[in-house]
DNA sequence: GGAAGACATTGATGAATGTAAATATTTACG
DNA sequence: CGTAAATATTTACATTCATCAATGTCTTCC
């Protein structure tokens, strides 16, 4: 285990935005989530792996959807990854993506939470 | 009226990510908005108005909660309004920002509501 | 009207970002 | 083994971004 949060740990840690100010280490852990849906890519990337049959999307389905070249789609899933939104299995030569559905509902929770 | 939506009014036309795959035109309005939101500064901008009292803050306390320059905080304001995170009120030499708590729990569902 | 205070705008700069071309790595299959 | 296919990495580049210093605008009060 390591002292250092990725930034899927780090969304579980606070109070809704609207409960109480979000101190600067919490906001500075949470801004790298955010950062990594505020993209279109790969906001649809998101929603085509999460929404797929069995929650999980292979690469070369993903790669279709764009008119994007194919390190383009890696380099954008890279960044999904690296965040903890989704997780990566290689499976023979293919690499199937599944979304961290958990993450994205604490993510969601703290930004649209009660305000009381 | 305009035909060009704002961000805030954009979030409010899709299906949760996890429902269906985003189309690119919807992805394409949303993103701005998670961008507006995916700064450290920004994230305790917006915590610090939604939870301030009354919903509102004046920029003369926000700017005291950080160590940075007025400028810049100012800028900082200016894109969570025109994301319309934020509303915008002049009341003599002090200008007030509210947050648009809707849009809030708008996002937070696109972002984390049920696949199905 | 002039000075002071609150906030916004402009201009400049270094850092981060999205993209593609070229290349590398890994796996399957003959 | 060698070739083809799927995915990742490296390198390079143009664009966007966060920040500050300087300046501008607007309101209040003397």
């Amino acid at each position: 285990m390591s002292l250092e949060l990725t930034p899927v740990q780090a969304v579980a840690c606070c109070a809704p935005l609207a409960r109480e100010p979000l101190s600067e280490s919490d906001a500075e852990g949470i801004a790298p989530l955010l950062k990594a849906l505020a993209d279109p890519v790969r906001l649809r990337l998101m929603s085509l792996v999460a929404s797929h049959q069995g929650g999980e999307a292979c690469v070369c389905d993903l790669n279709d959807a764009f008119e994007l070249s194919q390190p383009t789609i890696s380099h954008h899933l890279k960044i999904l990854h690296e965040a903890g939104l989704l997780d990566r299995e290689k499976r023979g030569v293919w690499v199937y993506y599944r979304a961290r559905t958990g993450a994205l509902r604490n993510l969601a929770a703290l930004i649209g939470g009660q305000a009381a």
